[in-house]
DNA sequence: ACCTGAACACCGTTCAAGT
DNA sequence: ACCTGAACACCGTTCAAGT
């Protein structure tokens, strides 16, 4: 009594199911058809193989953030929003977050988001080369947030297993780790994530403000890169 | 004939020497002992699991980077170094890369690193909850860079296969995309590495200036987190 | 203490057979 | 077109047996 045909789009939602549910290691062909009531045979006739349907479950999650847009709002305060937004796939899907952050996708789904935030650094006054260099930086900086937020941790760490506590580091060794244990131990992830977006959107505010009468300082910039010297 | 004994370093190495090799997707326990000659169970003897292997393979990488460290430098050229260290990570050990960034450690080979930044941007006026911060956002900028630049390619993706190019790409719904199509498909990792890394300088010399005299200017900033509220 | 083969409970995917 | 069981070539790890 099948209640319902088996398609592409049910095999990524059990999927992403079994991850949430059990973590990313779990998932198996198997355990997947098992979920669905098939054999595992029947999943090859949706999707061609286990990497496709990882993918799949990236492309979902990543379609499934509000991607809300205001564009006659001030560019940074987009910038914040779309920041946000991504950040969801954190408290969203947290163990699905290292799937959607390790492929890349060439799909709509990727490619909508990139659009949104090239549009926004260009509104912003930057052109071409600096929108594209900016969105990277931004996306990097997301990017290892999302996976310090998310642990990556095996399954259920237990969280009494401290791990940089007072005890067991050298004072004598590391002064600084052992002096400062107790904020190393905990983060308020949302608060941390503000804290380097906003510096971020001042670095990027500053560069848009300066760039807006000369033509090839940020080419000059990044042309010496390597130097070993110094800021001052 | 055994030429050398058996021992977690050989097995560490083993395991890097085949990672780099065939990708970490081909590595296994079972490959790694006919690496080395010996039957399967005998790795059991120096090594309790494989994810314990895995994460000798990420304290070893990481051990490996050079950490020099001027403590006369200016903070900023010192912040300069220590990012470029790790990055190296990512040309010395590109297939183990995602191994490093994705396994938190808690060894002496993980906490030095930390120590030393905490140390430079101690040095840079900034008190132990700024500190902190601000090394988790330099880190999560380097780790997300790091994670772009070895694209976590599945083994050996052909470079022709264009992924964002002209061809393909609705321009009425990707503009941008579209029309930037060839700055977003050609990427020289190390501008864009130190491109970002100034900002995030800049960021934080900026903030240095600042909290020179003033105590909780950084905490007042934080607690507006989650404000709409725009920049202007 | 160190090594090991056999065995167990899993994998992803191919193939030939069904409807 | 869709489903499927058997089979193949793999996994990580336990266990009991060796030295």
């Amino acid at each position: 009594m099948p209640t319902e045909p088996l398609s592409r789009g049910r095999i990524v939602a059990a999927a992403i199911d079994l991850i949430e549910r059990e973590g990313a290691d779990a998932i198996s062909m198997r355990r997947i058809a098992a979920e669905l009531g098939v054999g595992v045979m029947s999943l090859y006739n949706h999707v061609p193989s286990k990497d496709a349907l990882l993918n799949g479950v990236a492309e979902a999650v990543l379609s499934e953030i509000e991607f809300t847009d205001d564009p006659d709002a001030h560019w940074a305060d987009r910038v914040r929003t779309q920041a946000r937004a991504f950040r969801q796939i954190a408290s969203h899907y947290p163990r699905s977050t290292m799937l959607v952050v390790s492929r890349q996708l060439h799909s709509a789904a990727g490619l909508l988001p990139v659009e949104r935030a090239l549009a926004t650094l260009r509104s912003a006054g930057f052109d071409g080369a600096e929108a594209v260099s900016m969105l990277r930086v931004f996306i990097a900086y997301i990017v290892g947030s999302l996976l310090r937020e998310v642990g990556v941790t095996p399954a259920f760490a237990p969280a009494h297993t401290r791990t940089i506590s007072p005890v067991g580091v050298d004072a004598a060794l590391f002064p600084e780790v052992s002096s400062l244990a107790s904020l190393l131990d905990e983060c308020d992830h949302e608060e941390e994530f503000e804290f380097g977006l906003e510096m971020l959107i001042q670095a990027a505010a500053a560069r848009a403000e300066r760039g807006s009468g000369e033509q090839g300082s940020r080419g000059q910039a990044s042309r010496q890169r390597g130097s070993r010297e110094g800021t001052r």
